[in-house]
DNA sequence: AATATAAACGGAGTCGGCTCCACTTGTCAA
DNA sequence: TTGACAAGTGGAGCCGACTCCGTTTATATT
């Protein structure tokens, strides 16, 4: 990669930041942040193909840093499973509310979504909830663990708010009635 | 309403039905559908506020067609509790398979799915798969039933495909999966 | 039938995501 | 150092979603 690439490639990625915490992510319009890095609209598309996949790619830090966080809280805690598993839930949604625009933006992108799946960070977020269900759950196959995790993240992305739209389920409604439904009874703790 | 206004919806939503018969609905431009409904974009606009808005009246009917089958189906069964419940989620999925494109479209519209959440339709939808889950689950409050039926339905949507995307995931694992986290043991059928 | 008027029309225009390609520049071999 | 060329640039321009507003028309009233 030549140096002024590089180089181009950080100014996008800071003045993306800058934008994003200024205005709403709608109203950033991808001129507007060519503009701001000193660049082309043609520069910035060969750095990032679509909106989703820059928004993504800032996203990246936040995202690795709520996966940190909940191992930190993992490797230290002496709560009972039940409260893990809420105590991970709170700190992921919220997280998903200090990031809901970018990760709408993000979400409503499909290929970039595609290779989101891929990717080991999102491989690491699925393990963390898996660490999590698999104290409550009885035991269950790998397989069918992923698959939980895989449900619940499914289910709160930004464009389901399964709990949100539906009028007056709160937060802690949300978790009471994913517990019950992830808890075997008998295996808890 | 004016008679010509009248004229000029039913002519939309032919046209519509006819354009994303022959092509993909990604590829149909609004402006085609005004043109081949033979009105202006503005008459368009003012009958359906965005292009999500206008694909989800196109939906309507088949929508309610799986819930009308589903009824029939359930009214006339003799199936077990668990096969009751695949068979409406498999019928389900095919639905969703077959106008996939469509409900893409309508999934992404952010503000046209907070109005479809409050519909009568979907609370239908919620209702079939609360009846199929309601067996499985043993006793239920009825807001932790809906919440379940929910949820279902928030995992499957498009951009999720949860089970799709987990390269090497098959329906029928997906049936299993789920049968598996429904069912209180002891209580099915 | 004539008229007033609210309802509806339609298309020119805006705006943003994204592409294409003629041009520039960093790098490396000689 | 210089020349060749791959790598990279940037902006004009396309396309599609959506809006705005001056014009047309259905219909209710007389």
């Amino acid at each position: 990669m030549r140096k002024d690439a590089q180089q181009n490639r950080d100014k996008i990625l800071t003045a993306a930041v800058h934008l994003f915490e200024s205005q709403s992510v709608e109203t950033v319009s991808m001129k507007d942040i060519a503009t701001a890095a000193g660049i082309g609209p043609g520069t910035l598309y060969r750095n990032y193909p679509n909106k989703s996949a820059l928004c993504l790619d800032v996203s990246l830090v936040d995202i690795q840093a709520f996966v940190d966080d909940a191992h930190d809280y993992l490797a230290q805690t002496t709560d009972t499973a039940i409260a893990q598993f809420e105590q991970v839930l709170t700190r992921y949604l919220q997280f998903r509310e200090r990031r809901l625009q970018l990760l709408a933006s993000i979400e409503n992108g499909a290929t970039v979504m595609a290779t989101y799946y891929q990717s080991d960070l999102y491989q690491q977020l699925v393990a963390v909830f898996m660490q999590v269900l698999k104290p409550l759950s009885g035991d269950l196959k790998i397989g069918e663990l992923k698959f939980r995790a895989d449900m619940l993240l499914a289910m709160l992305k930004s464009n389901s708010y399964a709990y949100q739209r539906q009028q007056g389920l709160t937060r802690a409604d949300l978790l009471a009635n994913l517990s019950r439904l992830m808890i075997k009874k008998g295996t808890q703790n």
